[in-house]
RNA sequence: GCGCCUGUAGCUCAGCUGGACAGAGCAGCGGCCUUCUAAGCCGCAAGUCGGGGGUUCGAAUCCUCCCGGGCGCACCA
């Protein structure tokens, strides 16, 4: 990456000149207007303060003892910005390293011994998944998959409630529907889950079991929770697999406390005088770790509130290992993170384990389409109708696209009808093209490999051919940053600007021409920017058609 | 009322740890296919970055107040 090397040389020549700064403190920008080279670093104007020199002047005296060897041009522009023109041939290394590398991501190395697990969607068997946790399942994904390449130890975990209320009620309501596939008059529960989901369900059962379980009685209702349960969690891991997510781990609540966990926490809460009661419930001072206020952890009924459990789990988390966990939450969450921070302060975890990140919620442009979707679905856009009417390549691109702090506006009908306006495509449309003239390449053997040998990259020397090989270069970063951030969505902005760059390159320059030595150096870009395009619709979950 | 998120072109949104004249896609208008797939390219038009103050050499970005939208403020999960 070209950006640290800016950043190490020009920290280099500080120290010489006698400040001390942090490393990566230092910024380096690129300029929005290609006048001011390649990059641009402001620091002269940050340090002019320290020293009695004008910023100019300052950045003068740094420009002058910076080595010239990898750059065409150091200038001294405006109030004091030291800019920089990168020489060819370190451009040309640049794609080098990345055409004799197996991946773009090679540099980052397979293990940092550090280990992040990620939780996410988490919703309980009562119902289908709907658009909101595909939003949480494809952002999920997208970060477990970021973590990896740069040498995370990753493992995503599910997390799900398999006893108490809901589990109750879902087990009277498929009861009632399993007696009303065999003819008996019963309604479901007032309180009962009303998708249709649980008739199909209802019906199997019937099918299967016959009437043997027309009674109800305690064996009955264990029955229905167990086989609610099973047939839920089935159907939610193969909506999962339709948007192409799977779990490294499912984690029931139950386990929590079938091995103590929650009387545990309760109790190592209550020692480190983190709780007290009142109106009979026990109470977490959340306050005192800067929460708006206390919460119960235990009802008056001696049942635990959702927050127990919950503190019970992370613990439960901390001590299998990880160096942090991350969870994706919707909006309507947040104030359980702050309680969550405050019981997990009381338990004396590191502040920075926990780290949830909160998504707002998914809208659809509610138009034709969408309305007959949701009366047919009942309340809600299902996670299977969306995939099945868009397929899976559109729903992951879209819902990665936004920042997830965003509202997400779902563009029903740009995702549906516009196939040749999709933005989706356009990525794809990039990957195929150089597939094709690989193809058409007698240079490219069947398994897209070329030699390597014989290019002379000097020969890319149009400005179309410099601008992506700079921004080829940049592509480690993006991953790099759209991790720390949180920021699927930082992939989806560079990889539209690379394919751009490269459907503007392909229009108006022929790869395959008569000279040999330069459509040779021209198919070596071409394959450069496939491996990261490549890479990168790998990241996002999205396919690489050989043709379109 | 309080807290979190959000308000950028007609629409949906980018804008990297504040940086040098604000970007993209869609929609609109006008061009480009005997040559590697036109699912593409080129051009035109379009914004007081919600509004007012402040910090700074420099603000869409930080602080503050106001206005508008989403979510939350349970012994629900």
């Amino acid at each position: 990456m070209i950006k640290k090397e800016i950043r190490r040389v020009l920290t280099e020549r500080l120290v010489e000149l006698g400040f001390n700064l942090d490393e990566g403190e230092l910024g380096v920008e690129e300029p929005s207007n290609p006048e001011f080279g390649d990059f641009a670093s402001s620091i002269a104007l940050e340090l002019a303060s320290r020293t009695e020199d004008s910023s100019r002047a300052l950045a003068e005296r740094v420009a002058e003892g910076i080595c010239k060897d990898d750059f065409s041009r150091v200038t001294v522009a405006g109030p004091g910005f030291i800019n920089f023109d990168l020489s060819p041939s370190l451009i040309i290394d640049s794609l080098n390293r990345l055409l004799s590398s197996s991946s773009p991501l090679d540099e980052f190395p397979d293990s940092i011994g550090k280990s992040i697990q990620i939780e996410f969607v988490s919703s309980n068997p009562t119902g289908p998944l709907t658009v909101g946790h595909c939003r949480q399942a494809v952002l999920g994904d997208v970060l477990a998959s970021l973590y990896s390449r740069l040498g995370y130890d990753v493992e995503t975990e599910y997390y799900f409630n398999d006893e108490g209320r809901q589990m109750d009620i879902l087990a009277s309501t498929l009861w009632a529907r399993y007696s009303q596939s065999l003819g008996e008059e019963v309604e479901i529960p007032e309180d009962g889950y009303k998708g249709e989901y649980l008739i199909d369900i209802g019906e199997d059962l019937a099918e299967e079991y016959g009437d043997e379980y027309l009674t109800w009685n305690d064996d009955t209702a264990a029955f229905f929770k167990n086989k609610g349960l099973e047939r839920m969690i089935r159907r939610i891991k193969e909506d999962l697999s339709l948007v192409g997510v799977e779990f490294d781990n499912w984690f029931r609540e139950s386990s929590l406390h079938e091995k103590g966990e929650v009387d545990e926490v309760i109790n190592v809460l209550r020692e480190k005088d983190g709780t007290y009661e009142k109106d009979g419930a026990v109470w977490l001072k959340a306050e005192e770790e800067g929460a708006p206020q206390d919460v119960v952890l235990v009802k008056s009924s001696g049942e635990p509130t959702y927050l127990l459990p919950d503190i019970a789990y992370h613990l439960d988390k901390f001590e299998r290992g990880y160096d942090q966990a991350l969870v994706l939450l919707g909006a309507d969450h947040q104030r359980h993170v702050e309680n969550m921070k405050a019981g997990l302060s009381k338990l004396g975890l590191p502040p920075d384990f926990y780290q949830a990140l909160i998504n707002q919620f998914v809208s659809l442009s509610a138009e034709g389409e969408v309305k007959k979707m949701s009366t047919r679905e009942g309340e809600f856009v299902t996670l299977k109708s969306l995939v099945e009417d868009l397929g899976k390549d559109v729903v992951r691109y879209f819902m990665a696209a936004r920042k997830p702090e965003s509202h997400l506006e779902f563009d029903y009908e740009l995702a549906k009808e516009e196939s040749m306006d999709n933005p989706v495509y356009y990525l794809q449309y990039a990957h195929t093209r150089i597939a094709s003239i690989f193809r058409k390449s007698d240079r490219v053997n069947l398994e897209g490999k070329f030699e390597l040998e014989d290019l002379n990259l000097s020969r890319l020397g149009e400005p179309e051919e410099q601008e992506l090989m700079k921004k080829l270069d940049k592509f480690p970063e993006i991953v790099e940053i759209a991790a720390e951030d949180y920021a699927p969505h930082y992939l989806i902005s560079y990889g539209e600007k690379l394919s751009s760059l490269f459907h503007k390159f392909y229009n108006k320059y022929r790869v395959l021409t008569d000279d040999e030595e330069l459509g040779a150096a021209r198919l070596g870009l071409c394959k450069g920017v496939q491996m990261v395009l490549g890479e990168l619709l790998e990241i996002l979950g999205v396919s690489t058609p050989k043709e379109m």
